[in-house]
DNA sequence: ATTGACAATGGTATCGATACCATTTCTAAT
DNA sequence: ATTAGAAATGGTATCGATACCATTGTCAAT
């Protein structure tokens, strides 16, 4: 067991610049309400013995912690890499930090999870995916703490939603291919245990091409260890096996359509001229702009931002705060499709 | 402002149980010390309240808050994320939770981050990157706190160090090559400010090379906005330009890889017939796999689940922390090359 | 019966900040 | 000069756990 520093406290600082405790507590919360003189004093003594604030202290006599958890599947392999970066970023502006926590696709972790992290007792709740235990949901409930789900916008939120239609989204990439003449459309996904973007998805493909082609889906389900391009390469193969004629690809995500490209190329299938492709988030590590790929962009940080204001909101504003915030997509034309 | 709810208290537990607050307190944090019987009155009580453990409280008592802060330059396009995932992962198991925070490659803003980290009372900081401040070096040191270095192996780490020689892998790779009687190999990287592992790795190659041929390194500036493999893209044209000559690429990162894989087909330059092609870093986003790209596999997971354990061992265990810990790479040779 | 050793438990002070209320000082209007 | 009202500041209790020390109970050895 080592010895811990014995750190400078607000006493210290309060009888070094002769104030009283409260005055350097305000100094640092509600500047405003100090004297300018007064506060140059406090800040003095704060630099000459080195005073950092106890957060710890603080949140146990405010009963505010500024503090965030935020549960993910994984980070590695996910697209919420950027949607971490928006809620760091935003979030500290505030002064709050997050803490993060992987699920690891299983339910019992996330519960166990969600449950060290009440004990953390944070401002709010961030969940990436939904929650897959009906009791972590009534113990997030029960706690009063406002949860903001992103990435999805469900009909009826535990609190609130920050993110885009994922069914229109697919639709939508479906019909632009539809625009462009292509007839026998498939769709690529992995499947992922509980998991209802890429399900989502599939349904607005599926919708799109209603009347016009009988679906022509693959769904892999996820297997740890294996990437999603190799999934997406599996996937064509499958394809063209079963539906020959197949025309144009539309993949649930980039990791995948990468993973479509390359099988292509291997089995000497022009892109786009006899395969139109399309991919999912525009995510840049899977090199959606160097392949030239035809995707829907995402603004995953743009998400994770929004929500760290709209905690911010919900404690320092009299704002309302919306139900469900839209995050807008694009579809960006390159040229795989 | 909202109302917190009101949380049940180690009292209200001790109370219901028929025991005092200190053997709820033990029932927690050392269970072996308490009778099996009165664990299992407080198990009981524990969950007819639906009590949880306020770590905030625990900390400001103990002085340990069970924490540890992270820095990362970014998360998004980065290859930390599998690290991150070992650390959150490693941490879990041991009652710890992670505050994550992201500097964005701006030494003002690394500053700022860690002087809010140290108002968190962690136990251990974990760094990815190098710092930027020798201002922020210094309040790190006098913090007197366990500092864990990710991704590298300084001469000198300023508490230990868990990551792998970037110069020893750079210059295996171009070995590698070498061996495959390449005679014309190119180096690219992108060049970040202050960052040091992908000039090592860069070091490596002209030591591999040195007397055989003269160095042939591209050199791109990071640019916001501007993704890895668009660089690779670019950074083969360059090559192509000024050595027409070269006949492999070695690349500082698997997404540059994937740009100069891109850039090859572009030109009908055939990979590995024409160019042989090496990554680094086996991302498994960036397709690596998928694309049959030969390059050294990191495991990123690893390194950060070998920190958590380490910290662990700092606190719990009596054992000595090694200064450096040297976690392996491997070449993984694919198609590419 | 006595003693010692150890397991199990509890009482009280304490960690370092903020909430709440009280007090003092200052300014401006009468 | 007087007074209301706001601005600035301080004293004390408190947040909910753990540290530290003290106490009680149990059992085996003498």
């Amino acid at each position: 067991m080592q010895r811990q520093k014995k750190w400078v406290t607000m006493g210290d600082v309060a009888k070094r610049a002769g104030v009283g405790k409260i005055t350097v507590s305000r100094a640092f919360r509600t500047p405003e309400k100090v004297n300018a003189a007064t506060r140059q004093k406090i800040r003095e003594a704060v630099e000459e013995l080195g005073y950092v604030l106890d957060e710890t202290a603080g949140a146990l006599s405010s009963k505010r912690t500024r503090t965030v958890c935020a549960v993910v599947s994984t980070l590695d392999q996910s697209v919420f890499s950027s949607t971490v970066d928006g809620l760091t970023d935003g979030l500290s502006e505030h002064g709050m930090q997050l803490f993060l926590g992987t699920a690891n696709y299983n339910a019992k972790t996330e519960e166990t999870l969600l449950n060290t992290f009440m004990g953390r007792r944070p401002d709010a709740v961030v969940l990436t995916n939904s929650l897959h235990s009906e009791r972590a949901i009534q113990n997030l409930i029960t706690s009063n703490l406002p949860i903001f789900e992103l990435w999805e916008l469900p009909d009826t939120p535990l609190y609130a939603a920050v993110g885009f239609s994922n069914f229109q989204a697919g639709k939508d990439i479906t019909n632009y291919l539809l625009a462009r003449e292509k007839k026998k459309i498939a769709f690529i996904r992995i499947k992922y245990q509980d998991e209802c973007r890429g399900r989502l998805r599939m349904e607005g493909y599926c919708d799109a091409i209603e009347g016009i082609d009988t679906p022509r889906i693959i769904e892999l389900p996820h297997e740890n260890g294996v990437s999603a391009a190799e999934f997406g390469a599996k996937g064509l193969s499958r394809i063209v096996e079963r539906w020959p004629d197949t025309d144009a690809v539309v993949c649930a995500s980039d990791p995948l359509a990468l993973g479509v490209w390359c099988e292509a190329m291997r089995r000497g299938i022009s892109i786009p001229q006899e395969l139109a492709l399309t991919g999912f988030g525009d995510f840049e590590l899977a090199g959606a702009s160097a392949l030239g790929l035809t995707t829907v962009h995402i603004d995953g940080y743009k998400m994770g931002r929004t929500a760290a204001d709209l905690i911010h909101n919900y404690y320092s504003g009299g704002t309302e705060i919306p139900k469900v915030t839209n995050i807008n997509y694009a579809i960006i034309q390159r040229n795989s499709a």
